[in-house]
DNA sequence: AATCAAGTTTAGCCTCAACTAAAAATGTTT
DNA sequence: AAACATTTTTAGTTGAGGCTAAACTTGATT
């Protein structure tokens, strides 16, 4: 006899567990970024939670129980809480989706690049897994969106970018190559645009004192232009001669 | 002085609405379909929506209160309920929604015409006016969905179909043209894919006793067969000779 | 060791959208 | 006109996911 543990509840998702809800994917989400951006140390506090999520703090302690007794993640009270192996997984499954549908968006159906994060913000939670297949295939098997996020596979594995760093870290003299830019302000994607800093552009930077809080570089477009720390800061980027170069 | 109601809250729409809730949307969306089954005569029972969307009778008693205290319907107690003017727009907009997402799986993604139904009734929640524009332009502006339903324009009107009437009481002997087909059940859809009937299709009716509650008929695909009253429900027809045989 | 600020959890409340069970209205049949 | 079955509404509950205000930990500072 086999296990027939998916005829016990008629509302299974199609791989016998229950589907999450919208706000226990954004939770799963907001605590893998959250542990990404610390470099992969440590926990993630339910301050910073709630602060990402614009939420109250009381809240995200509700949630951080709630992720606890679904086995989605560890909490340690007071001290903060981390994904389990499930919980990453299904971390994984919810990013996946919502680079795949930013791609689709802006490659399909030309959605221009600071908009396709808040619409596939939405879009994350109601999209099956048969369509992000057809939409995988329509791209074909791309493994970056527009912003240069790497598009995890359906195994929870992608490239890690490892020689990069914040642009604002970036030493004077020398060349750069755009790998990623935080895709959650529409405004300052705008004006990166418009200075010709996206993924896959060849910056010059030519002088970046921390002191001035501003960083001069030069890109393909126009001359010289200027960019304070702080949009600067959304900005990964790696030495032009760290490996591939064809 | 303006009127600024647009500065009462942060989270109006774009048109100064509040956005409704997927549970809102769904009750008008199912009152306009409910009401058009009818003929467009008459109010529709808090019974019929309860049905219709699975629910409790209570349950819709108090969505017709809420919908009412909205203004988007009028609920006379105990008799029934009706769209108002803004009511029947917001529904529209939503089967707009409904009817471009499901053309649009089905010829841009390949999604076939059983599986586009459910996908498109969570994804109508989600679709930003932007979003429609752009999948409207890839598709061309089509005027009808993968099962025949017209598409609303965006102003709210469309094409009635006069002269169809349902598969049921097609008389023997004749050809008819297929103008549209029920989509929630993907069964009935695959089952009426493998006999040929879909939109467009030309049928000949060899026999149709209502007694026997079988319609026998030809279609292009392979010969003669034979098709249920119940599935035949969700099929209406026209004469092939009502108007347009180029 | 005692105090204090910052961060976290608890306690209690709210809205939404569902539910059940009981009460009320309606329409039909005697 | 009265009784009855059906439909609809009311009343009270539930669970998810928010909120505020108060209480509690924690780690740092006196
Ligand atoms: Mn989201
Ligand atoms: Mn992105
Ligand atoms: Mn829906
Ligand atoms: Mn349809």
């Amino acid at each position: 006899m086999t296990k027939d543990a998916e005829a016990a509840s008629p509302s299974l998702g199609p791989l016998g567990r229950a589907p999450l809800s919208p706000a226990v994917e954004d939770y799963l989400k907001a605590i893998y970024a959250l542990r990404s951006e610390q470099g992969a140390e440590g926990v993630v506090t339910t301050q910073a939670l709630a602060d990402s999520l614009r939420v109250a703090p009381a809240s995200a302690t509700n949630m951080a129980k709630k992720l606890a007794s679904m086995g989605l993640a560890h909490h340690t009270p007071y001290r903060g809480l981390e994904l389990s192996e499930t919980g990453e997984k299904m971390a994984l499954e919810v990013v996946r989706h919502h680079r795949i549908i930013e791609t689709f968006l802006a490659e399909v159906l030309g959605l221009s690049w600071d908009k396709v994060h808040d619409e596939a913000e939405r879009w994350e939670h109601v999209l099956s897994e048969e369509v992000e297949q057809l939409m995988m295939d329509k791209l074909g098997h791309p493994t970056r969106d527009p912003h240069g996020a790497p598009i995890p596979s359906r195994e929870g594995t992608f490239p890690r970018d490892e020689g990069s760093l914040c642009l604002c870290e970036a030493k004077a003299g020398a060349y750069f190559i755009v790998v990623q830019v935080a895709d959650e302000d529409g405004a300052t994607l705008r004006h990166l645009e418009s200075l010709g800093v996206r993924p896959g552009s060849r910056l010059f930077i030519e002088r970046n004192e921390k002191v001035e809080g501003v960083i001069h570089l030069k890109s393909g477009v126009g001359d010289g232009r200027v960019l304070g720390h702080a949009p600067a800061r959304g900005v990964w980027v790696r030495h032009e001669d760290h490996s591939n170069t064809p």
